[in-house]
DNA sequence: GAGCGGCGATACCTGTTGTGTATGGGGAGG
DNA sequence: CCTCCCCATACACAACAGGTATCGCCGCTC
């Protein structure tokens, strides 16, 4: 049995008559009773009674018909739903990033992205930087945003462009002596017990921290430590110390708490947001397009790493 | 597109791989090849990747062989269920009765053809034996209890034949004078304030006591008329007088009251069983084969009436 | 009642197309 | 570099969907 049975079955339902059912689906008379008669001999019912008066379904027509409006609904749902899967407008896109990424610009993008594609579902995962890689590479995530490029076995297959450019800042309490200036130099920072991420992607930043303090600076030896930076905005505004963060945190300010700028200005590693160039899911494209129109430096960045891919 | 595509999309899905789905559907590989090009063609979408590891739906492939699934599912069920319903296994089947033909036979037959067809839906409609006739004239219902054969403009179409004979029995309460006896005569009844069925249908039978007991019989200018059986017999257990009814009545045995025959033995008008002959649906016919199962006779005499139909 | 017209079924032919065979191209593995 | 595997392409053929002509049947009308 094919679509056409189908198509031809309801034709004749609705017109109640061969010659016009034909005339509508654009084929002769003769066409259309054949088929009709296959449909009823491969379906072993009589499907519908030929009166002088017009052609009706039988019981069994009538229970034929019902599933065959369902069954040509369904393909052509099917390729409706196809194209708008293949456009990017449903599916899935599955994003790993790091809990800071989330001050900026991820609200940005996601917002956008989320009215613009309402019917694609996001699934997020905050998680270390090293996790998003290896989950990138197995295959577990479309995309990811990493602190610094994605490393490790795999990653070579990976594309990756810079999203976010920071550096460091200081954060402190209003009430702090620091509060009124627009930078701290490095002096003052190893004068004050201070408070730094902690985070599984934060050695190599502690370990710039140390370089650009001095190895054995008191102020870091004696740091507090904390696992996100909205604590460290937070034990700042106690006073616990002076914080030390991305300049990112600028998106979240916060009453009772100054940032300032390091002087020197010391570069931070970059965000980057990565994912895999084969088998591209049209929803992570359409990730991309948003991306591309929401931040253009990165998204000539993007052109730039997909041409030559 | 063809219904087809539909399966040759869903054996590439599920073999992963051209050659081995080809041979599963029993065609070679080139074929499946243009057929698979066709449907991407057709839907505007790639919905296959071709890896060296294999054939894998892209996103707009899952969202297409969802709907295949579902396509082709309803397709086959469209066989079925025309199969089912050409059988008389499913459908409708909508009977017009009076209501005294609920005390038998109809309580065996319903209840017989429910167990034997379950997936019927049966649409039971108490109406008076006229009002069944011009309903199934009408195309209203699909067959009809009535009593006596129907009458009126096209009841000739309708195939009728007797599905029970009745004769007049007398009820009283178990009180009464006349309870112990087997059988009352006439002259007892002519004697006793009586009470008869005054429906729709009960013109016939009235005036058929009235010549039984004579014109101008006292105890039928007194009597009691009520509109059902169950009325009479509650009637007559209550000591108003003596119930007059069919012999079906003794269906409906009830403490309080006693069922006398009346000598002589008085016929009533049989209950038929009446429909349409023409577009018979499957379910009456199935309905036809239990009545037939159920009263030998009855089916006998149907057998009559259609060979020479 | 005979002729007529409408409708669906049948017979036969034609053109499209789905399928088979043979072959090409391209990537992975030895 | 050769070979194997796999999918795509090229081409021929056969099946079948569809067109044309016609038949059989029934109801209608003159």
């Amino acid at each position: 049995m094919e679509a056409r049975h189908l198509r031809y079955a309801l034709a004749l339902a609705e017109h109640g008559h061969f010659g016009r059912a034909a005339r509508a689906l654009g084929i002769a008379q003769p066409p259309l009773s054949k088929q009709i008669a296959d449909l009823e001999r491969e379906t072993g019912a009589r499907l519908f009674d030929r009166t002088r008066r017009g052609v009706f379904p039988t019981a069994a027509g009538e229970a034929f018909l019902a599933r065959a409006r369902r069954a040509l609904q369904e393909m052509t749902a099917a390729t409706v739903d196809a194209g708008r899967a293949a456009r990017g407008e449903t599916g899935r896109l599955r994003l790993g990033f790091i809990a800071s990424a989330l001050l900026a610009p991820l609200p940005d993008v996601l917002g956008r992205f989320g009215r613009e594609r309402p019917d694609v579902r996001l699934e997020l995962h905050e998680m270390a930087s090293s996790r998003s890689a290896s989950a990138l590479i197995a295959g577990e995530l479309d995309v990811a945003v990493t602190l610094g490029p994605p490393r490790g076995a795999g990653a070579e297959h990976l594309v990756s462009v810079p999203i976010g450019h920071d550096h460091l800042i200081a954060v402190v309490s209003s009430a702090h002596p620091y509060a009124g200036q627009e930078s701290v130099t490095l002096d003052q920072l190893r004068r004050r017990p201070l408070i730094v991420a902690a985070g599984e992607d934060e050695p190599a930043v502690t370990a710039g921290l140390r370089t650009l303090l001095g190895e054995d600076s008191p102020a870091l030896i004696g740091a507090t430590f904390a696992r996100d930076v909205h604590t460290i905005i937070g034990l700042a505004a106690c006073g616990v110390g002076v914080g030390l963060g991305p300049s990112r945190m600028l998106s979240a300010p916060r009453p009772g708490v100054r940032f300032c700028e390091v002087t020197p200005r010391t570069a931070l590693p970059d965000l980057i947001l990565s994912f895999t160039d084969e088998d591209r899911s049209p929803a992570l494209g359409a990730f991309l397009d948003t991306v591309r129109r929401n931040c253009p430096d990165v998204g000539a960045a993007l052109d730039r790493r997909l041409s030559h891919a």
